[in-house]
DNA sequence: TGGGGTTTCATGGAATATCATGGGCGGATA
DNA sequence: TATCCGCCCATGATATTCCATGAAACCCCA
């Protein structure tokens, strides 16, 4: 049920593409979202671009149909959903180019790192991705010690 | 219910394949576990790889289900859980190769340490599992002198 | 109990397929 | 008509698959 794992480096080139990896594409295959297969947008918590699964990305509009069309929240989520969304499909060598407003935003260069998240995964530049992931293995070590760590899982007394 | 025993070393080859040990793959075949038997993921208590059977690696994922997606223990978890981990299936011969990153991590050369730990296993560089076998002796020891173990359980090794 | 035959393993290398990346062509747009 | 953007092909690098070999463990039988 999982799909994107894993950590992997790709360049862009002369032109803004960079190829997908592989084995996230293989995913995405297995998804079977046909057209525009992913959405891109701004993280709101980092600084990296959020790619989603289109299927995926709509579960996400369903709460925007509860809410009345025309109230405030209505439009702030809409907005914050839309506005800087991008729907980018892989062309046949399973490249996609990464809009402008977003590459600037998450600072990124000629190479660019993609992790993976389960269900969506994130475009980081580098340095940025080695730094969040330091930060997020010590947090969530915290959060679990008792669950993950085969040094307790085999260790259990 | 036990599957994974004993320490077992092996060589990395020209391509940074490595065979699992026999023991260790008829443990695999036992499970069942089809597509992507292993997932291999940094140890964050050690310098080592964990390699965990797919199915159990799964019961990691459940607390994920369980936290509001879009918190940030969500993604701490998410992050620490998919972008550090690999899924590896054995090839015919069952040789896996570990990932470039993950045999930095450990300070793997060319040969590898193989150590059972009931329901996973880990890979180390030798000479640090040799250290870390030490140290978990004596800690195992004082354990059982303070009455959990069966005191014949404790004698030969 | 020792020897011979057989099987299983770990390991090496070669052939093949896949992937990432670069460049060129043509059509759409202003 | 000039420029930009998307589409297609080419290529080197990398991973995957397949087959071959030597060594060790195991088993059976004398």
């Amino acid at each position: 049920m999982t799909q994107f794992w894993g950590t992997h480096q790709n360049r862009r080139d002369a032109k803004g593409r960079v190829s997908v990896p592989a084995q996230f594409r293989a995913a995405l295959r297995a998804l079977g979202d046909g057209e525009a297969t992913l959405v891109l947008r701004p993280s709101h918590k980092h600084s990296c671009i959020e790619a989603w699964p289109q299927s995926l990305f709509q579960e996400l509009e369903t709460p925007l149909g509860r809410l009345d069309q025309f109230s405030d929240p209505h439009d702030d989520l809409a907005l914050t959903l839309y506005a800087d969304a991008y729907p980018v499909e892989p062309d046949k060598e399973g490249r996609i180019i990464l809009p402008e407003s977003l590459a600037a935003f998450a600072g990124l260069g000629e190479t660019v790192v993609f992790m993976g998240l389960g269900r969506t995964f994130q475009i980081w530049e580098p340095a940025a991705a080695e730094q969040r992931r330091a930060e997020a293995r010590v947090r969530a070590r915290e959060l679990t010690l008792a669950g993950i760590g085969a040094g307790t899982a085999g260790g259990k007394a």
